[in-house]
DNA sequence: CCCCCCCC
């Protein structure tokens, strides 16, 4: 069947700033991921060449919807635009054709296949993906392209003439165009170990670092580190110096590639999230190449989620994947780090899922800046950061970390359908994050008010944590309660806009109701001195035996029987675990004391402390 | 060969 003749070399013409209407074939169409707006990539192909970047006009959008940029589809280019798009290092950049008007000639259907052999266009010698000539270190399962893929020849080592000795010997003298991965067994990216260094994977760009430098005792120098993925796994590996020159613009994020031939080593599970036992490092060695078809076949990332309520059981430092609903977000928080002294930009954010719980999760940088919570987005995160703070656990983007808004995955839509559809926030019944509780089982030392002092508890930049048993003195009456947002996991002071409406910061939201929270400052002694200390809304409500709720109304009707309820503590002992720490408050540093728990004596316990220190003491009752 | 990822 005669279909019209492809324009055979234009795509080499336009690229050089040819204006025409050529005659092109689609091999391909996709959305581009992570961009904000809805825009299509399609891999045209004019019969001698192929170009990846064709970009639709947005405008065009429809005709990929309604389906007539079907994979084989003949078409006109009526008008286009070229442009030059400059990556981070590349002062050469590439050039992207923007599809203004297309006329379709043959629907793909009705052409049924590829027109002619195309190859990918070399827009400039040495910007071809192989990179400089190099060895080829595999060899050609067969010169001829009719002979079918095996995996025979990796199995049976040196099955055919051109492997030399080790593979290591074949001839160099090859040029970089005579070594095409894609003709080699693609091995899957699960079977990779260090005990079978002949392969070729392919596999998607799934994350790519910034390059970044390093300096330390053992030299210095730089690197970045890429993640790709096949069907089976991903895998992490990591370019250094020479190969950071000549890899780090042609690694592209959502790009196919053909690799052989790196280092492999155990994958160092603190920095690396995937879950794959080994990770790369590229060398001298290393062949890299594009694949130009084919690429829409390969999924993007390796996700094992981890239910929200799970999060409180996980490890510090461990690494793992969340999916949840941004159900709130707080402002970009910028400041001076304390102990770097650099200037820090944080956003929190809170994530819900069907486990019913919800975690907060730091963001960093442009992450914090960048980040729009509009409309509740999903939010899926590979290799998410756990951190442990106050007993809670929060997680935070680090480097290597993923996050995907509205990823188009499965997990991701049936996320979407719970929240719109069946989540009621009143269900929620965790927050992993919580503070309070947690930290009051944490292992404390008994220290006097007196030991803290000699031994500068405090005074560093961690926080100390010690028990004692103490008398409260005198609660302070003043601002012991304040009005704070009505948000379960929000409890920032609201600004009462005098017109029946409360206004959150953080929330930036306005809501017509508040909620009471304790904040309560009080004088505490033990036998060998006394502090001021601090006690948050959960500690105080269990000391007075009332909500901060109870005790806001009551006051608002009798203000002498809410303070009651307040003295009603003075002189009554409780074992305190304390928090002390540095706080600093524009040029004034103070040591200050949080309450983590105050909880009646035990005396069972008490009387062990004080007859192990009696002993300690006097030497008296030691064995 | 990096591997810091910050703060309350």
């Amino acid at each position: 069947m005669a279909h019209p003749a492809l324009s055979e070399g234009s795509i080499k013409r336009i690229v050089d700033g040819s204006q025409e209407q050529p005659i092109l074939q689609i091999l391909g169409a996709k959305l581009i991921p992570n961009s904000d707006n809805e825009r299509y990539r399609l891999l045209i192909s004019d019969g001698v060449h192929l170009h990846s970047f064709a970009m639709l006009s947005s405008q065009l959008n429809y005709m990929f919807k309604e389906g007539s940029l079907s994979d084989f589809t003949i078409f006109r280019l009526m008008r286009f635009n070229t442009s030059t798009i400059n990556s981070k290092n590349d002062s050469a950049g590439k050039r992207v054709i923007v599809i203004l008007e297309i006329n379709v000639l043959v629907p793909g259907h009705n052409v049924g296949g590829k027109i002619g052999n195309p190859l990918p266009l070399d827009q400039k010698p040495d910007q071809n993906i192989a990179g400089a000539a190099a060895p080829s270190v595999v060899a050609p399962r067969a010169t001829s392209s009719f002979t079918p893929k095996t995996t025979g020849i990796y199995n049976t080592g040196a099955s055919t003439s051109s492997i030399g000795s080790g593979y290591g010997g074949y001839k160099s003298s090859l040029a970089k165009n005579d070594i095409t991965l894609k003709d080699y067994v693609i091995h899957p990216i699960s079977t990779l170990t260090p005990y079978q260094n002949k392969w070729v994977i392919k596999g998607r760009i799934s994350n790519k670092s910034n390059i970044r430098t390093w300096k330390n005792d053992r030299g210095e120098g730089k690197l970045f580190s890429f993640e790709m993925a096949d069907q089976t796994a991903e895998i992490r590996a990591t370019a250094f110096k020479d190969q950071v020159d000549m890899f780090y613009d042609k690694i592209e994020v959502d790009r196919t590639i053909y690799m052989t031939k790196c280092s492999m080593k155990s994958a160092d599970k603190r920095f690396n999230a995937t879950k794959h036992e080994y990770e790369l490092t590229l060398n001298s060695d290393t062949i890299i190449q594009g694949c130009f078809d084919e690429d829409h076949e390969l999924p993007v990332t390796h996700y094992t989620f981890v239910p929200i309520s799970q999060i409180a059981k996980m490890e510090p430092n461990s690494m793992i994947d969340v999916i949840g609903v941004c159900y709130t977000a707080g402002d970009v928080v910028q400041f001076t780090a304390r102990t770097s002294g650099r200037e820090l930009k944080k956003r929190e954010v809170t994530l819900v899922d069907n486990s019913r719980a919800t975690v907060s999760l730091t963001l960093w940088g442009e992450d914090a800046e960048n980040f729009d919570a509009s409309y509740q987005p999903v939010i899926a995160i590979r290799g998410a950061r756990v951190t442990e703070f106050g007993g809670g656990k929060t997680i935070s983007l680090a480097s290597g970390s993923l996050m995907k808004k509205n990823p188009d995955i499965p997990e991701g839509h049936q996320m979407r359908g719970w929240f719109d559809n069946c989540a009621n926030v009143d269900e929620i019944e965790m927050n992993v994050s919580a503070r309070t509780g947690g930290a009051s089982n944490i292992k404390t030392d008994w220290i006097t008010f007196h030991e803290a002092k000699i031994r500068n508890l405090g005074m560093g930049d961690a926080p100390e944590y010690f028990q004692t048993k103490a008398i409260v003195h005198l609660v302070r009456l003043n601002n012991c309660v304040y009005k704070s947002c009505p948000q379960a996991e929000c409890n920032k002071k609201i600004i009462d806009q005098d017109d029946g409406t409360y206004r959150c910061e953080k929330c930036n939201a306005s809501y017509t109701n508040f909620k009471y929270r304790f904040l309560v400052s009080m004088s505490i002694g033990d036998w060998t001195s006394n502090r001021w200390v601090t006690c948050f809304n959960e500690v105080a409500e269990q000391m007075f035996g009332k909500t901060a709720q109870e005790y806001g109304e009551l006051q608002a009707i009798n203000s002498d029987e809410a303070e009651a309820l307040l003295t009603n503590i003075h002189f009554n002992s409780f074992i305190f675990k304390l928090r002390i720490k540095m706080e600093h408050f524009g040029d004034s540093n103070r040591n200050k004391i949080n309450v983590v728990s105050a909880t009646p004596i035990n005396y069972k316990e008490y009387n062990e402390y004080l007859m192990k220190d009696l002993a300690s003491l006097t030497g008296i009752g030691m064995n």
